[in-house]
RNA sequence: GCCUCGGUAGCUCAGCUGGCUAGAGCAACAGCCUUGUAAGCUGUAGGUCGCGGGUUCGAAUCCCGCCCGGGGCUCCA
């Protein structure tokens, strides 16, 4: 339905003659109507009576704005090129009316079916002309995801600890002294008790960092990544990618976007509680993914495979994963709308596989995240399934729970209710007690069925397999989000904020004394650089401690200041951040250590100018 | 999305019981200084006070709507 809605003075209109023959009955005598708002109507294909009741409670919510209370519903067919059949109009019309009268709106109709001669006065304020589309399809779709979301908050489950000795306790039965995180965890996810009031650590600091921000010319949780978040955010990028590949997962790429009408789609979709970003191309209504899942089983159930081939890995690094979450759960790096997600799914032929399967991926993940530098006091584990799958498969779940080495928070269903039958994630809890999961891997068994994904097995029958699905870091954004937090925590227990060495924009500084070693900076940055090393200098016409005072507050891991000493000496003298200490070494000495540090990860140059005189300033 | 707080120079903020030409620090730019491990000195420039409307003789200041951000609800990688 297309409303064109107009605050008027007055209009005065006269039927002419008959243009249908379904036309109404109307006397052909001209009608005035004063300080009236006039809804030029057209009713399209496929509109109903909610669309016509959504219709007047749109424009009932206008005029108590206006402080207007008529309104005259004036059928005006040239705004639509979809119009409905004028009998099916007729009906709407009418009940739009009859709906407005119900709300206490005083209520005019023009005839339908008539040619009409009209004059208008409309009103000169911004508000007072308006087009408005009330769709009936958009609705059905939104209230459809919406009930898949709502489904989930009905479901019931309860809550325990299973502890490493294999016993489980109910949550208010456990003893949290030594497990101070779990029991934020818990709470959290539990009594969803809130404490914060202040900003999050790690917004100020990602701007102050000059790694990412917001992007006001975008939708909201679409973020800028600046030069040193880039590099950042793509040297992570890097290393879970390599480590999937020694894992064997195969890596793929896949669409962004998909037909929202396809039918696996549409039934996935409302089994995954996410919102979706749409848009609409000619002929279709297409989805932004919210995960890798669609594109590699579409991908995958056009594959031919044995069971000789199982357990099957593929994975991808989604850059985007899109999920439209409502605008005050956006939260800086901790969650946004658009973000960057490696997903990988293994196919497996039954539960035996899975199990071991599971196994291997778990300890993947915990490597994973001891890549960047976060242990395992730094995260808590969470395992989520139903009371029958707990029964019939205790040893297997006591089993992840002891090669974790820590007590478990446990969400036990009553009856499964999703796709997966089992899921866990690593959670790590950040300075305002909330608590963001990281890796996860979970055991679906509903999608091979769905998408037709079939492999052949030993008797040369096709078979579903199972499918896991795992993300081995969590989104990049979040993981950065972890480090930030985790740097500002220890800030803020008396220590150093500081980056892994392999992440950080730049490791090695070089202030020269004066201008006059401006060139021998220059040539010791470069034998640094050689090296697969981020070095740089700091030539700008700026006071030697001021250049150290930006170096800390840049984290960089080692500072060297060079003037004539340095340059009859083969000593430098190498601030390191981690200490604050000044530590005499040669420069190959150096070089060997931050090799030694950064071992086995990957390496990107400088994503910067190595002269700081020449760079931009990107944030304040 | 809802509730709530906020948006003033590139950044952090002051001014906001309506009334002088809207201020400060940092950053930028120009100059001086040529330096030994966390902020050298002087000067210059920089603002549709988030956007639109209203009230008023007069709006950064009061009112309404919208946009963006923080917190809460909710939700997830």
């Amino acid at each position: 339905m297309r409303i064109l809605q107009l605050h008027s003075n007055y209009i005065r209109y006269k039927p002419i003659e008959k243009e249908i023959k379904t036309a109404e009955q109307a006397k052909k005598i001209e009608r005035r109507i004063n300080e009236v708002v006039v809804l030029f109507t057209a009713v399209e294909e496929g509109d109903d009576n909610a669309v016509a009741a959504q219709a007047i409670e749109e424009v009932r919510d206008f005029l108590m704005k206006l402080k207007v209370n008529k309104i005259l519903i004036y059928p005006y067919a040239h705004l639509s090129s979809h119009l409905a059949k004028p009998a099916a109009a007729l009906k709407l019309v009418k009940a739009m009316e009859k709906y407005a009268k119900n709300n206490g709106l005083e209520t005019y109709r023009a005839p339908f079916g008539w040619n009409k001669q009209f004059t208008i006065s409309v009103k000169g304020h911004p508000l007072a002309e308006q087009a408005r589309t009330i769709s009936s399809r958009e609705k059905e779709k939104e209230e459809k995801i919406s009930e898949a979301l709502k489904a989930e908050e009905k479901i019931k489950s309860e809550w325990y600890i299973l502890r490493t000795d294999g016993n489980i306790v109910q949550v208010g039965d456990f003893d949290f002294r030594h497990y101070e995180n779990l029991e934020k965890l818990a709470k959290y996810e539990i009594s969803k008790e809130r404490v914060s009031q202040q900003m999050p650590p790690h917004i100020m600091l990602m701007k102050k960092l000059e790694l990412a921000d917001y992007e006001p010319g975008s939708d909201p949780g679409n973020l800028r990544w600046y030069p040193k978040g880039r590099l950042v955010k793509s040297l992570i990028e890097q290393f879970v990618t390599k480590i999937m590949q020694e894992y064997g997962a195969m890596e793929v790429e896949t669409p962004v976007m998909y037909d929202f009408n396809h039918p696996s789609l549409s039934d996935y979709l409302d089994r995954f509680p996410a919102r979706q970003y749409i848009i609409k191309s000619e002929d279709k209504d297409l989805f932004l993914r919210f995960a890798a899942c669609f594109g590699q089983f579409l991908l995958i159930r056009d594959a031919q495979f044995s069971y000789r081939q199982l357990p099957l890995r593929i994975y991808e690094l989604t850059r985007y994963s899109f999920r439209r979450e409502k605008s005050g759960e956006i939260a800086g790096l901790r969650r946004q709308r658009a973000f960057t997600m490696p997903d990988c799914h293994a196919l497996c032929s039954n539960l035996e596989q899975v199990k071991k399967e599971f196994a291997i991926r778990l300890e993947l993940c915990m490597k994973v995240l001891e890549g960047f530098e976060l242990k395992k006091e730094d995260y808590e584990l969470a395992i989520r399934f139903s009371k029958d799958f707990y029964n019939e498969n205790l040893e297997f779940i006591i089993s992840l729970v002891k090669r974790f080495g820590k007590p478990v928070l446990i969400e036990m269903f009553k009856e499964k209710a999703f796709y997966w039958v089992l899921k866990w994630e690593f959670n790590f809890v950040d300075n305002q007690d909330k608590a963001s999961a990281l890796s996860t891997d979970q055991i679906d068994v509903e999608n091979a069925v769905r998408y037709s994904i079939t492999y052949i097995d030993e008797n040369g029958e096709k078979q579903h397999p199972l499918i896991l699905h795992c993300s081995p870091s969590g989104g990049v954004e979040r993981c950065i989000y972890a480090l930030l937090e985790k740097a500002y925590k220890e800030q803020k227990m008396g220590e150093v904020p500081i980056l892994p060495l392999w992440l950080s924009p730049t490791q090695v500084r070089i202030i020269p004394v004066s201008d006059k070693f401006s060139r021998d900076a220059e040539r010791i940055t470069k034998s640094i650089s050689k090296n697969s090393i981020r070095a740089d200098f700091d030539d700008r016409p700026l006071t030697m401690q001021k250049k150290i005072r930006e170096a800390e507050t840049e984290w960089i891991n080692y500072v060297i200041v060079i003037g004539q000493k340095e340059i009859n000496s083969i000593n430098l003298p190498v601030r390191d951040r981690l200490t604050g200490k000044i530590r005499k070494m040669k420069l190959q000495e150096l070089i060997d250590e931050i090799l030694r540090k950064t071992k086995d990860k990957p390496f990107s140059p400088l994503p910067l100018p190595q002269r700081l005189s020449q760079r931009p300033q990107f944030h304040g």
